[in-house]
DNA sequence: CGAAAATTTGACGACTCTCAAGTCGAGTGG
DNA sequence: CCACTCGACTTGAGAGTCGTCAAATTTTCG
């Protein structure tokens, strides 16, 4: 089972605001010295109930975020809607980019509750300059981030609505899964149908009929708070969905590590 | 003008394989110093005459490859065809990715005639632990290649095969005029009906008919080989377009440059 | 000149949006 | 405990966008 690539108790003991930093990736590539200077990196830590823009397009941030809990969603405001460009899970730095842009060129929105850690950028200059390996490692987790984009790019492109819904599923569980959450049979989120859509590209009621067309083929479960997928090979043929991207156990992936 | 932004030949007499590297971006950030170390990073130089894969998904490469000359898009291999998730134009380093992911998770692919520099991932690694601030600057440059990523998911998630065509030829004009090409009225360009159909999602039966709107409605002229734009206005406001995510001098620039 | 590639056009069907209405579920105040 | 309320979810009908199939025309290049 996936889980088994992440021993969620020990790292988060360990590690509790930073423990699935790159969990299912890279993070067996992080010696303990690195994943206790990351821990510290985190300088104050947050909770917030209510969905909240947390950044908005065109600040300017002096420090970057990383997710300890919950879902944020990367949205850009389009000219019909605001779009989701993407996802982030428990984890995930959700900011990086922010401390080499230095301008967002998005927003940051929170979903349901959640819970974030604030890294300042003079400590991630530290890094920068001191840290060679951990540099790398940030850099890399961008490149998942552009990586995931170009996936995003070609479902948008390419794939039916119900077979993008297939496909948003596929990937929210896995990622979940590649940082020791979700389940065996389906994953609890807070996202509304109203978000897939704009995940999607389409409307909230048209998703309403792409999530009834999953249902009935018996594909994926569509609940509150809830998501459950009866056969995972099921699930990604039908998605046209293939791992690799997100540079876990697959074939692109790098058991060698980075230099 | 746009090309004041760049003095395109005194760079590109100093520096001919690398003088166009983020240009109009943060190359006014560079020393002499650091952009000779640039210009020699370069080891061989390539010309392509025929559009060839250049690189496959799941390739492991052990260099990486700066376009100094034509175009060159990013491909996936969707489920009913290939699906262009960029492009690329001189002066851009095609793959910096795959030197911190290993394998490549997309193809690239050369359209009509390119030279291209490769770059060995050992000098690569020599820069990453010796010179901080060009490491900063490979950064910025693949997180300029997930900003346009992002704006490519928010295009094909909300608007209509006319305006993302104007929005593709918008783009490719900026771009092209950030690095010294380009013109006053447009640009030149190897692309076909048939490529613009792989950026935009749609076939290329449908990119003519968006194509001939957009003539109609005297917005694009577009020719073999070449684009032609009576108004840049009419052109950015009828395609929803916002130069701001290329980080050029927008609202959202670097005037200050990294540290 | 002839072949191959690129562009153009038309007809029909499928997918998705919009507008409109109605149902379900969780939390609140009486 | 129940009626109320609000947000989320669900369904239907008609219109517009886009894909598919088929074919014709134009351009490029040997």
């Amino acid at each position: 089972m996936l889980k088994a690539h992440f021993d969620n108790e020990a790292e988060l003991s360990s590690y509790p605001k930073t423990g699935r930093f790159l969990a299912g990736r890279l993070r067996h590539d992080m010696d303990d010295r690195e994943k206790q200077i990351l821990e510290e990196l985190v300088e104050e830590v947050s909770v917030i109930d209510e969905p909240t823009r947390i950044y908005a397009r065109g600040e300017i941030c002096s420090r970057s975020t990383i997710l300890i809990e919950g879902f944020v969603l990367r949205t850009l405001d389009g000219p019909k809607q605001r779009h989701a460009v993407s996802f982030q899970v428990p984890g995930d730095f959700i900011d990086l980019h922010n401390f080499a842009l230095k301008r967002l060129d998005h927003n940051i929105d929170s979903i349901g509750r959640v819970t974030v850690g604030y890294v300042p950028h003079e400590k991630l200059q530290d890094i920068m300059m001191n840290e060679p390996h951990l540099a790398r490692l940030f850099w890399f987790s961008t490149l998942l981030d552009a990586a995931m984009h170009r996936e995003w790019v070609m479902k948008l492109g390419q794939l039916t609505t119900t077979r993008r819904l297939a496909h948003i599923f596929a990937e929210i569980w896995r990622r979940l899964q590649m940082v020791g959450l979700g389940d065996e049979a389906g994953f609890d989120t807070p996202l509304t149908q109203a978000q897939y859509a704009e995940m999607a590209g389409v409307t909230a009621i048209h998703v309403n009929r792409a999530v009834k067309s999953l249902r009935e083929q018996g594909i994926v479960h569509v609940m509150r708070n809830r998501v459950e997928i009866p056969d995972r090979d099921a699930l990604e043929e039908f998605a046209q969905f293939d791992p690799d991207y997100l540079y876990g156990h697959g074939s692109l992936s790098l058991r060698e590590g980075l230099t």
